[in-house]
Parts: C-alpha cells; sequence; structure tokens
DNA sequence: AAGATATCTGTACGGCGCTTAGATATGAAA
DNA sequence: TTTCATATCTAAGCGCCGTACAGATATCTT
C-alpha cells in the first residue's frame, strides 16, 4: 500500500486519515471479505471514532468508492503488465486471462468495484484514450494492432465491449464450483480459461505456455 | 404467483406464512430494491412479527435462496418460450437475447439470484438433462440441434459454458451508461445485444464453429 | 495572540439480524 | 371430548449497523 503523503495535502490531527480508512477498508477485506466492511468496523481498525471517517467521506458509499477506485487502478495495472508481457496474436487472450486471474485473485475487491459501479450506473472507465490508459482502452488499442481497423469506429467498440463482456463473464463464473470437474479433467484452471476463451470467437487459437 | 396450497402442506396459523414471505420479499424487490430486502421489511409486508419467518426459514439467506430460487425458474421459463418461438440457426442468439431481457427485465430479481449463488459458490443449474431442463441444458442443447459434435462431451460443455459467460457478461454489461450512445447510435437496445452476440463468435451471422 | 476552521470524540437514534421466553392455535392420543 | 405435544406466532431484548449532532481539540491564518 502507498503513502503518497505529499507536501500539498499534510493533514491535521491523524497525519491521512482518508488515506488510512482506505488501507483499513483494504485490509478488512481482504481478511474478512465484503460482508465485514461496515463503516464502524474500518473505523475501528483504523484506531478513529466511528463518526471520524464522515470528515473524509459523505457516506459509506463514498468510502466503498474510493476502495473501488484503487481496485480499478489495480486492474488497470496488472493488465499492462500483461499486455506488456505478450507478444503479437496472444496480446489479446493475455489481456483476458489477466483480467480473470484479477478478478480471481482479488474477488472482494472486485465485487466491491463491480457493486459500486451498479449504484452509479457507470463504469469507471475512460472509452477515450487518456494520459493514463484504462484498461478498456488497452483491450480496444490491442484489437487494433492485431488488426481490427479503427476507421469503423462502431464495429470496433463493440469488439472491445465483446471482449469486456466475455472477460466479466467468465471471471463470474469461474469461482464455482459447478466447473470445478471439467476444470479438472483439462488440467487446471488456467487451461480451463484459455479454453473458453478460445469458444469466444475473438480469441485467437494459442499455445498454453 | 403460484398458490400451491395443496394437502399435505397445509400450514396452522397463517395459512401459508412461507408462501406469503417470498412473496412479500418478491413485491419488496421489485417496487424497492435489493437494498430494500430486509427481513425485517418482508415480515411487515405479510403482517408478521419480525420473528416469524424463522419459523419457516433458517436465516436472511435462506429467505433469499427461495426468492432465488423462483427467480432461476423464472429464467427457465423465458428461454423455454424463447427457444420455442425461434427457428433453426437464430435459436441460439435468441437464447442469448431471451437471457439478457430477463435481467434488464428483473434487475433486482438477477442480483439476488447471483448473490446468492455466489454465497454457495454454486449455480443452481443442472449440468445433467433432468425432468424440467434447465436453461444451462437449453443452451447446451441448441448447440447440439444447429451442428456441434455431441460426442465431444467437453467441448460441447466448453462451448455452452462460454456461452453462458457472454449471456452473463453482456447482462451485466447492458446496464451501464457508458453506451447509451453506442445503443443510440445503432437504433435501440436490441440491435446493440445483437450486435454484440454477433461479435462473440458463438452466435450467427457467422457460423458457429 | 486570537479568531476561524478543520478534525476528531461522545453520545444518541432508529433499523437491522437474530435469540429467547412465553402465548396461542392446531393435530394426535387418550 | 379432553389432554397433551407440537407447530406457529408475538413481545422483548441484544449487539451491531449507518448516520447525525454537539462539543472538544488541534491546526491554519492573521
Amino acid at each position: 500500500m502507498s503513502e503518497a503523503k505529499s507536501a500539498e495535502s499534510r493533514p491535521y490531527h491523524h497525519g491521512d486519515l482518508r488515506r488510512a480508512l482506505v488501507d483499513a477498508a483494504r485490509r478488512l477485506l481482504e481478511a474478512e471479505g465484503p460482508s465485514a466492511l461496515s463503516l464502524r468496523a474500518v473505523a475501528r481498525e483504523a484506531g478513529v471514532s466511528p463518526a471520524a471517517p464522515y470528515h473524509h467521506f459523505k457516506d459509506k458509499a463514498e468510502l466503498l468508492d474510493a476502495v473501488a477506485h484503487e481496485g480499478w487502478e489495480l486492474l488497470d495495472g496488472a493488465m499492462a503488465a500483461a499486455k506488456a508481457a505478450a507478444e503479437g496474436p496472444q496480446k489479446l487472450s493475455a489481456l483476458g486471462i489477466a483480467y480473470v486471474c484479477f478478478a480471481r485473485d482479488n474477488p472482494a475487491l472486485y465485487r466491491v468495484m463491480y457493486d459500486a459501479a451498479r449504484d452509479k450506473e457507470a463504469l469507471p472507465i475512460d472509452m477515450q484514450n487518456g494520459e493514463k490508459e484504462s484498461a478498456y482502452c488497452k483491450v480496444r488499442d490491442t484489437m487494433v494492432e492485431l488488426g481490427a481497423d479503427p476507421t469503423a469506429e462502431v464495429d470496433l467498440e463493440l469488439a472491445t465491449i465483446a471482449a469486456w463482456c466475455a472477460g466479466h463473464g467468465l471471471a463470474e463464473m469461474a469461482g464455482f464450483r459447478q466447473f470445478d470437474q471439467l476444470k479438472a479433467s483439462l488440467g487446471g484452471e488456467r487451461p480451463f480459461l484459455e479454453a473458453v476463451f478460445t469458444h469466444l470467437g475473438l480469441f485467437p487459437q494459442h499455445t498454453p505456455r
């Protein structure tokens, strides 16, 4: 967890309670799961009174929003790394695998991310390319790199959304026991993920590495 | 809502409080959304004391489970109707559209269904064909009808899972405002859904496998 | 040094999930 | 029909929750 106590934001009593609260929330989330994430528990974990968080967040939802925001940043980073590590036509499936693995390795955080997004009916992804490229744009750019026509804007957007749907859908499904047997018969979780992606016409038949 | 007050289950005071509670929960869910679904509120809606539900459900999760169960049955019905109404190679995409439309038309119920499933780490779908065919099996059977090799069991299962991932992913994504502009430029929600499905190599407009 | 302001504590309110004890209605046995 | 066990429901209460508010305290500005 980063500290980020720069010169222009040096608060009063605690040092940086806002930061401490988000960190405490993420600690609780990892240790106890989303259902344990009460505002009071977070305040307790941070060592302050139950009312203290209200000086930094309008309500509980705003705290969770801050947690979710860090989750999306982590996801962006994971996918950036995956894209950089893969070569050519495997880049897209590498992004998909990275997405699903992020969800598998951070299930509680992933849940908070989408719960917060649903509350606002908006994914916190930039569909325009910005300074820091969102994971969504990485997928779209990769499609262009692999030969999609960048001037067919609507089609490109649809293909990107389709890929995102596939990733999210598989991320949610992969956690169910229903598919344990199938996973085992394929030799583990990763072959399973790759096989499902292969069936979703977006991803090239790639060699499991 | 069915009554189902048969001879062997004719309870004591209320008549059928269990039934009444599930109905009250679904009424609340539709009217106020999932966050309003407290056990006490359900009891209030049904006109009984806050402790009464505990004689019919172990805890809140078990009540929500009963609600979720009815949701899966509704989904099965909707997809059976869609499959019956479609012809030939359009059957699969009809199933996909029906799935997404169910989620769009019953967002709170759909949420409860998957929340309950995640808690148990198991989707309440029969992967074997049973007396009442689950929606999942309908998808798989349709794939066989459209030419998939039923003896390639692993491959068939993978294709079915891929389709389910696509449906679920799109169902969750379609609710976000992010894509409103794109939907509009395609002439509405349904063309948007069909276009995304088309990009997910499973559905006609192109040839499956 | 003094006032304004931001931060945090203490306390309180109503609602929640759930437990327990006791009241009441029902079905079975006498 | 009376009796009794049992199933059902109510009343009350516990600890936790999100949140509001008043007051104390530390920091910033002047």
